[in-house]
DNA sequence: TAATATAAAATTGTATACAAAATTATAAGT
DNA sequence: ACTTATAATTTTGTATACAATTTTATATTA
């Protein structure tokens, strides 16, 4: 059977609801109504209901309204994420592919030359790549779970490039490159640690 | 209105569901009928079906079935665990307080005086106390999570003293005690580790 | 017999109806 | 005007019906 590319109602409504949220358009604190976005998707409440229960386990969504965290919520989100990713990031210090270190090479290089929109999924890239080079489902999926949350919040914050960032990416790719696998934890977490302060000075 | 103690259907389906898998009743890889789980807690589809999702989030149930998780799987499960549990261990070696500490203590004493049972819940408690001095919630759900999936893998390996164990804890206890942080977070790691070797061992 | 096609049954996905609960608006008394 | 109580409204939780899909059984053919 071809796969046809799932229009069950309750995957759509589930990605309909998460890109309103992600994109910033159902502020956070909205109360979210069944019937309101059923209506609006012409379908009916159950599927609904069905996406609503997952992204609440997800996190965007927290007591029917859109989920609003608070610093210390972030500064949370970053402890464990800090420490997986920098577990991550030693982990390709050792175990990196070569094809896996050129694509590495390719998102820092983009950071110095593409366009605005460029340099941010190159950005995004870099660290899903080194995760995923962990081959590990979990730690994939945690990480994943936690960036949309960490995503909402540099939303309110308005898009905006923070400084170094690039740089600290060229430096953790050297590190891996290098095979220092202390070197590419250090740089990682460093690099993170500021990520968190930049999100939490502008609020 | 007395406060009813939550017997909405969808949170009582939850429970039973999820003790039915946990005790082993429901053993791993066994379909989920929405409509046979109804019928016998005399409730309808719609709240079973939510809690099947909750359960599915949570990670308890894939594809309708009770999940069946592999060697492979509790290797990544762990890798997580051990990273999250050693900071755990190295963040009480500084920040826990005496309470928290003697419960600990508590625990480990417990483990070499009490009953099968008192031992196993001292034993579980012991970690807990550990990951709840961080005051992390995301880090203690991310734990607790896994802690389900963890205890479904042990149980059919019939539950069982793993030899070492109380000596173990009490190693950790006592780096803690002594405020040294490399030594909490060394042994904590070893501890996890050959927890995981016991359970693939007897698969 | 094995492989394939077809029919039957079981199971899930969705819509709808209604009851229970929560929320909001309105009225009454101080 | 400010509470408090009561009614109206909205919203959620649950049951049920039916359609779509998947699974299983049965029949057919090589």
């Amino acid at each position: 059977m071809a796969n046809k590319a799932t229009q069950l109602a309750y995957v759509q409504a589930y990605e309909y609801i998460r890109d309103r949220i992600l994109s910033g358009e159902l502020e956070r604190g909205t109360k979210l109504v069944e019937e309101r976005l059923a209506e609006e998707m012409g379908i009916s409440r159950t599927p609904v209901r069905d996406s609503i229960r997952k992204l609440e386990q997800e996190g965007l969504i927290k007591e029917k309204r859109v989920v609003n965290p608070s610093d210390m919520d972030l500064r949370h989100v970053f402890q464990v994420r800090i420490l997986l990713e920098g577990f991550a990031a030693r982990h390709c210090a050792t175990y990196i592919t070569e094809e896996s270190l050129e694509r590495l090479n390719h998102c820092v290089e983009i950071g110095s030359m593409g366009t605005s929109e460029e340099v941010m999924a190159a950005n995004k890239e870099f660290h899903e790549i080194i995760v995923g080079v962990t081959n590990n489902p979990v730690m994939i999926d945690i990480i994943d779970r936690m960036q949309s949350i960490i995503y909402l919040f540099r939303k309110t914050v308005v898009y905006q490039k923070r400084p170094m960032l690039i740089e600290e990416h060229q430096g953790i790719y050297e590190a891996i490159r290098q095979n220092d696998a202390d070197e590419a934890e250090k740089l990682m977490k460093e690099h993170l640690y500021k990520d968190l302060e930049f999100c939490l000075n502008r609020m």
